[in-house]
DNA sequence: TAAAAATACTCCATAGGTATTTTAT
DNA sequence: ATAAAATACCTATGGAGTATTTTTA
């Protein structure tokens, strides 16, 4: 018994006949009356009465066509909701998103993406790098903008912008004035770090690791749990820190935080558009993603 | 695609697995793979994502699990409904009856019935018998009590109990104390008759035609509507009529009016259980009608 | 007689199996 | 090395057809 032989029996029952029905679903007549009996074997009653000039469902068949009318209904509701997924876009998205990407542009993207798909609502989870990865790990997001690179084997990166890292200190530091300043000179002042599992600790660490400066020969006073909370801690002079300037550019612009070159080494790192490699990517992410590579260059 | 496939594919998303999903259905591990890809082409999209130690739902199968869900619990439904129709005896039945059945006996042995089985309820439809063999006809009804056989082939009867009908007429009446009345007398006295489509009008002018008298030549004075309006005639000296010994039992015993025999003739009539000779009969009807064939004659 | 369903048969598409290979941990 | 899914290939059930018979109005 099959919701083919359901739909056949409701044709039966709305036209009368067996012959009528047959025409409707392009099947002969013999083959109903099989289809038929074999739902009447299946159930172990007569459901049609075979009338001279009519084909009139028992009790038993009234009962049926109740339940296969409403079988056969959700099944082509089944169907319009499976196209409607491949096709329309909408419905709800949850990304992830690193401090920065969450903080400093996935907001405006997200804007723009929702007044052009406007039955699109999306959510964005922000939490450090490792986070993001852990989540798309777990299969609790789909997608996520991370600022730094995983060798993970289940997880897929590809570069989507980049950006500039540079020493920030505070307007009223001692080393205002210069164009650069030296990775030594760097070693012996207060230092403010981001704490383990974010971007850009990570690519600070490995960039200074390649140029031979370990962590722990810096003058680490402090780790903070976000950029905004290392932002004010150079602000009130704890220390300072080098950072991303996407992160900083409203206080480099305002004159409150400068930032200083280093000497011999520039500080680009790179926000990736992270996935989990083995499982399927819904249409709408999909959209969101294809979104995120076309358009970010309008967002800096 | 068909619910047995989306069966098996609830139990993949269940178990998170082909092989332990085809031990559940007792299917092999490449069956499962097999129907699984048919279901992923029917619907144009990847529904399972396979990681190596699990199958995890895409967002589509995700959507499609809740409908198959949906489904195969409807299917269910389904199937214990139409057991149980075939198996537990409840439910509405409609039945008809003609006027003598309908009025004084039918509705005690439905009494008894319902008590025997509470979870059914019963209406009975009282028309004359012509009405009620019309309803079978038409579906209306799918079994009936009435006073008499019909020539319509596609109605079946059975006998189910007999009936005597004697001629009728006031206490007051100048024959009380005759043991017996002669056709001839009979003629030209008022007589009451019941309307066309009446099973007592019928078995009355067939027996009467039997011995040479036709409905003409009858004094007919009143056409009544129901047996009750011919008993008021009578008490009311309008006439006298040949009725049902079964519906003036009551005024017979207190004496209102009195039985006479008529020469030559003994006037016994049946009720039928009547139902059409094509359609058939559901469990609930199928037991009322066993019912009254064992139980009737416990109601005399 | 005509119209509808049932029956008888033939055919082939496919659901199901087993054996094996591939993939990923 | 192991466990799971994919692939390859074979078989047989049963869904579909056509032709014919039966039934009934």
């Amino acid at each position: 018994m099959d919701l083919w032989q359901l739909n056949i029996f409701c044709k039966v029952v709305e036209l009368r006949s067996f012959s009528k029905a047959g025409k409707i679903v392009h099947l002969s007549q013999p083959t109903i009356s099989s289809h038929i009996k074999d739902l009447e074997n299946h159930f172990g009653c007569r459901l049609i009465d075979r009338l001279a000039r009519a084909a009139i469902p028992t009790k038993a068949g009234e009962l049926l066509y109740g339940y296969a009318r409403r079988l056969t209904k959700l099944k082509n509701d089944m169907e319009t909701a499976l196209s409607d997924f491949q096709g329309l876009i909408k419905g709800h998205l949850l990304i992830g998103g690193s401090t920065i990407p969450g903080v400093y542009f996935l907001p405006r993207i997200i804007g723009v993406f929702t007044t052009r798909f406007p039955e699109v609502s999306i959510s964005l989870k922000i939490s450090d790098t490792d986070g993001v990865i852990n989540h798309i790990l777990a299969g609790e997001l789909e997608i996520g903008v991370v600022g730094s690179k995983t060798k993970d084997k289940h997880i897929l990166q590809h570069r989507l912008m980049e950006d500039e890292m540079r020493l920030i200190v505070p307007a009223t530091h001692k080393w205002v004035e210069k164009k650069q300043v030296d990775l030594k000179m760097l070693c012996s002042e207060p230092f403010i770090i981001r704490e383990k599992g974010s971007g850009t600790r990570k690519s600070m660490v490995q960039k200074l690791g390649q140029k031979g400066v370990a962590l722990n020969s810096l003058n680490i006073i402090a780790e903070m749990g976000s950029t905004e909370a290392v932002c004010q801690g150079i602000k009130n002079g704890v220390g300072i820190s080098i950072l991303s300037v996407i992160a900083v550019a409203e206080e480099l612009n305002s004159g409150k935080l400068k930032a200083i070159d280093l000497k011999g080494i520039k500080f680009i790192r790179h926000f990736y558009l992270t996935h989990h490699s083995r499982r399927s990517i819904s249409p709408l992410a999909m959209t969101f993603a294809d979104f995120l590579r076309n358009e970010l260059h309008a967002f800096t």
